[in-house]
DNA sequence: CTACATGCAAATCCTTTGCATCCAC
DNA sequence: GTGGATGCAAAGGATTTGCATGTAG
């Protein structure tokens, strides 16, 4: 995964220091391309052999969000997944009944950070949110049972 | 607070039990009108000259939450807050660097509402919305010290 | 060489659960 | 009276922290 390099080049132009579980982690990120858990962080390492502390991984994992490499989402049922942000940016729909997550696109947040620099003077950094609600299966269902 | 009562009324008329613990918790959720954590329920009880307990009041937020009469919102540094849907429907700017939290409306909701609805057949409960970025000040400071 | 990251264990915080008791309806 | 809510204590899970050791620059 050459994404993973690029990152690491960027991290180490930035005067971070660039360990083996750093380095391990964000390629971790790069090739299961999904939303990733910190069990499935650890769970990935593993799987290649390589047992990595929790207490790192969460380190880590702090330190990307502040480089702002990764975003990180709480996706309500589905736990807490973090991702790159490089990719194409999007979002997600999580079901409060059956917590499916559907894909949304970005575009509906552009008026919405138009209208957040403008009026409030205020740099969003909208990188992957989770809106809740009520999917279409879950709807039909509840109206069947209503009464 | 009357419109503890009104709450209280419609929560009856669907069949719901009321305790003098769920009484409780609404009025707090009423009289102090901001967003409160469970910190701050616990506390307000105290000051009243009432101990109720963790436990409960998870339950009884749960319970509100369910029932659709609170939203509940992770302000990130903040903490998990909680307050009642009925006011004036609004959602919140949180700098990610100073923690300062600002009040938004709710009309930029208005344009997602309707393209998820319409694109992906899903009906979004956006009540309390956290979005999170840099505000003026901080991104003021940040430039500063750039280099 | 030195500052910073890691591993390990313990601590902390938040939330849930089991169960006996109590109370709203 | 009875089903559901509460209080208490304990369990559970996620995240953080202190400190000795290891290692990148």
């Amino acid at each position: 995964m050459d994404s993973a390099e690029r990152i690491l080049q960027q991290l180490r132009q930035r005067g971070e220091r660039i360990t083996i579980q750093r380095r391990m982690v964000i390629e971790a990120l790069c090739e299961d391309c999904d939303h990733l858990t910190i069990n499935d962080i650890q769970k990935q390492m593993e799987s290649r052999g390589y047992e990595l502390d929790e207490a790192t991984i969460y380190r880590i994992l702090q330190w990307l969000k502040a480089a702002e490499v990764i975003s990180q989402t709480d996706l309500g049922a589905r736990g807490i997944v973090y991702e790159l942000i490089g990719t194409k940016r999007h979002h997600h729909l999580v079901c409060l009944n059956c917590h499916a997550v559907i894909e949304l696109d970005d575009s509906f947040a552009d008026q919405l950070r138009e209208q957040v620099r403008h009026e409030h003077d205020f740099e969003p950094r909208v990188d992957h949110l989770a809106i809740f609600g009520w999917c279409a299966q879950c709807r039909a269902a509840k109206a069947a049972t209503k009464n």
